[in-house]
DNA sequence: CATGTGTGTTACCGGTCAGTAACGCTTAGT
DNA sequence: ACTAAGCGTTACTGACCGGTAACACACATG
């Protein structure tokens, strides 16, 4: 934000102490995380979110810049969270690949079975953001792109024939158990979403 | 719509003329696809559509009761054009499903790998639209419970071990595909949407 | 000629949006 | 005890939202 100010002024206190941040802006984070997940985006108000944060508008933008500041924000917290289970499952099966892979989806069917679930976070916003300078945009880019190269690293791993196609293969049936969350419901498509990696995994290894 | 009338009132003028409708109106309605379809819904206001469609608000609203009925009635025009070209695929290889669905998604992705996709107009609707009760979502509900109908019963007539598993894989790896196309751009995994579908018809079948 | 329908135009309504100014209070650090 | 930061509160701005009232005009039909 204010990095690029005059590098001659004296900036020793700012960066001294690591700021111990305020609990309004956790709280806002929070809440704000929770209701555009719930209802998408552009439905949800800074207002609103403000008051349900048990706070105002003006601690809002005391912590934030903007609206679509927070936006990328509550992306930004949403890829942390994404790559934390991603990482827990990937390391409850270290050194067996397909094994991972296999476990990756389980969790997903079972993290999107549930009526709370509204599908990925980062796609929903990349589907309901359009503006291409929006803040959030570099962040679903750079989320997306890095789970599909996950995909293909893991699908090297596994030698398969091809590496390249399997894991991109896997990165379709990933959203689209995200998505077909949202579309058809819990007891939908998505439960099958397993069987049919397992499926695509095995037609590229035996 | 007045289906549910009264039986007994004679509406003889109105079911004689199948009314030619406005011209107006047809304006609105291809002005709106489009702009909902490129920005998003919540992104359009009616203002813009009037405008952009040569005309302004109040004949807007001599045409549509509401946004949201211009918005239900979008996705009915969406629905209709997926249909008929799913229907036009399907009847170039009659008697054959196994090379219907491959078809299918040779078109899908043809169709999704240019500048102008963003993705499935009903999915993007799905994702967008959160409010239980509007009118738009009964037509996504419809639309996606009757596509999986269709990839269960080619599944069905491949004659595959697990249809039902089959079709619900090929409809997750459809909505992948289409996903995909948002969040990656048209040249990432979207390209091998139909030769995944290829490789997972192959694991049910041969 | 008369009537009705479709359309354009202007002005307006109440509400909500993102964002800001100004003031006062409390609390923690010194 | 003084200061400064964090926070709450109220009131406001200008823009935009979906939706409506009232009036004027063109035209096609009877």
């Amino acid at each position: 934000m204010n990095r690029a100010k005059n590098a001659q002024v004296t900036v020793q206190e700012e960066i001294i102490s690591p700021a111990p941040k305020s609990r309004v802006r956790d709280r806002i984070m929070k809440t704000a995380s929770d209701l555009f997940y719930r209802h998408g985006i552009h439905a949800v108000g800074v207002d609103t979110i403000a008051t349900e944060a048990g706070t105002n508008k003006m601690s809002f933008y005391r912590n934030f810049a903007s609206k679509d500041e927070l936006v990328a924000e509550y992306l930004r917290g949403e890829e942390r969270e994404g790559l934390l289970w991603w990482d827990e499952t990937l390391a409850a099966h270290a050194g067996n690949p397909r094994l991972q892979v296999e476990s990756l989806f389980d969790v997903l069917v079972q993290n999107n079975c549930c009526e709370e679930s509204r599908g990925c976070a980062l796609a929903n916003a990349a589907v309901e953001i359009t503006e291409p300078d929006h803040p959030a945009r570099p962040v679903i880019e750079k989320y997306k792109a890095d789970m599909r190269r996950r995909f293909r690293q893991l699908a090297r791993d596994m030698g398969a024939r091809e590496a390249d196609a399997l894991g991109d293969s896997l990165m379709l049936l990933w959203e689209g158990a995200y998505v077909a969350r949202v579309t058809m419901g819990a007891d939908g498509p998505v439960q099958g979403a397993a069987k049919a990696a397992r499926a695509l995994i095995a037609a590229y290894t035996d």
